[in-house]
DNA sequence: GAAATTATTGGACGACCGTCAAGATATTTT
DNA sequence: AAAATATCTTGACGGTCGTCCAATAATTTC
């Protein structure tokens, strides 16, 4: 048997380790489908192997425990959506346009992938009282934190001003902003995702070093 | 037996219903402290029960079942902090006064009452999953909007300046922002108080219809 | 102070939990 | 094809959970 001992120092053999890891991706999968449904709290592994092809023991085939599963679902979350909003900064030639296509994308992603935004910040919310998950969720806070910052470089840039704010407090904005869109969309109000947008556009205008006559600036 | 059947509605009866919901707000008490301790999703009601007085049978005598139970504190929570920064409002009488007063107010309670945040972040995060509690959160994030829009109504009076912001983007920022910082500052970051309260005054400052230049002008 | 009511205890219940290991099955190696 | 290894299933283990209930204790009422 070879089971979890095989680390991931078994580079080598190529075929079967890559096996090992597919697999282990297919299980992080359905731990991740399974923690969007129902929360961190009511997830158990025989849940989630039943959202799986496969019964609950091989769970420990493939993972040392089940914090060992978690954090591996926490990082495919975050290789998910950490290049989420590239595409809106570099392809977009005015300060308008970027803030259409940011406020657009974030409407978007509220929208489709609720579910795996409420088990982020349900997450988040555990690593303030496991510290066992703490160093990854730090981790891709820093990456979504650096992702929001390309995003505002480029609209300073675009609008021919000094950066007025801080990455840290450029992404704590939005992504309060995002959180409490989520929990009332989530809670069926219709507005939330409207609102949402009209908050966008009004920080991005409150965020240049003077007044918001950027509009129309050089459309 | 009286037990929950007691409901609220026997009102007249004064000494009996009181000593009931008294007891309420003790055993509610001693739930809040092992959420906070724990989180929602490790804390269960024998737990509870230890933190307390007497047994975890008696749980069932003063609350119908768990959530129950969890509502009581959600309330209990909103009771204890829906006037904090009121003070700082009132007695301030200039912006800078205001922003000082405010950001120390945030800083303290994040310095003192870390546990009990956390508790309110796990918590609005579990009402993303269970509709049961999606009401008082909502309610309680209605009365914590209004009372940071307090804050910067009396700071936009004192600035003599119009409204630039809503309250739900203030909330939604100053939120945003706090958590962060909690975030941060349970993980050990000796920053992270600090960089919350400077990143508060650059929120301030970025807030006024046009630039920077409040600093000392009714001092 | 006896009776009635309220308050509290502590154990039992079925259900579910994470974990584990023995055995069955599938795959690879020889 | 047989042996060896890798993968997967199944059922069991001890533990904890929310809930319920008969008993006991404390308090109030008459």
């Amino acid at each position: 048997m070879v089971s979890v001992a095989v680390e991931i120092l078994e580079r080598e053999s190529g075929g079967r380790v890559d096996k090992f890891v597919e697999r282990r991706r297919e299980l992080a999968q359905a731990a991740v489908q399974t923690l969007a449904e129902l929360g961190y709290a009511r997830t158990s592994l025989r849940e989630i192997a039943q959202n799986s092809a496969f019964s609950h023991g091989v769970l420990h085939y493939y993972f040392k425990d089940k914090a060992d599963l978690i954090m591996c679902c926490v990082r495919h979350y975050k290789a998910h959506c950490v290049t989420r909003y590239d595409v809106v900064s570099e392809t977009s030639r005015t300060p308008t346009a970027l803030i259409d296509g940011f406020a657009e994308s974030l409407a978007a992603s509220l929208r489709e992938e609720a579910q795996l935004h409420r088990l982020w910040y349900d997450l988040r919310a555990q690593a303030m009282f496991e510290p066992a998950f703490r160093a990854d969720i730090a981790e891709i806070d820093g990456n979504l934190q650096a992702m929001i910052w390309r995003v505002m470089a480029r609209y300073f840039a675009l609008a021919a001003a000094e950066p007025s704010i801080t990455p840290s407090l450029a992404y704590a904005m939005f992504d309060g902003l995002f959180q409490q869109a989520l929990l009332k969309y989530l809670s069926g109000e219709a507005r939330a995702v409207d609102d949402m947008q009209a908050d966008v556009r009004l920080l991005f205008a409150r965020i240049l070093p003077c007044g918001p006559h950027i509009a129309g600036a050089a459309s």
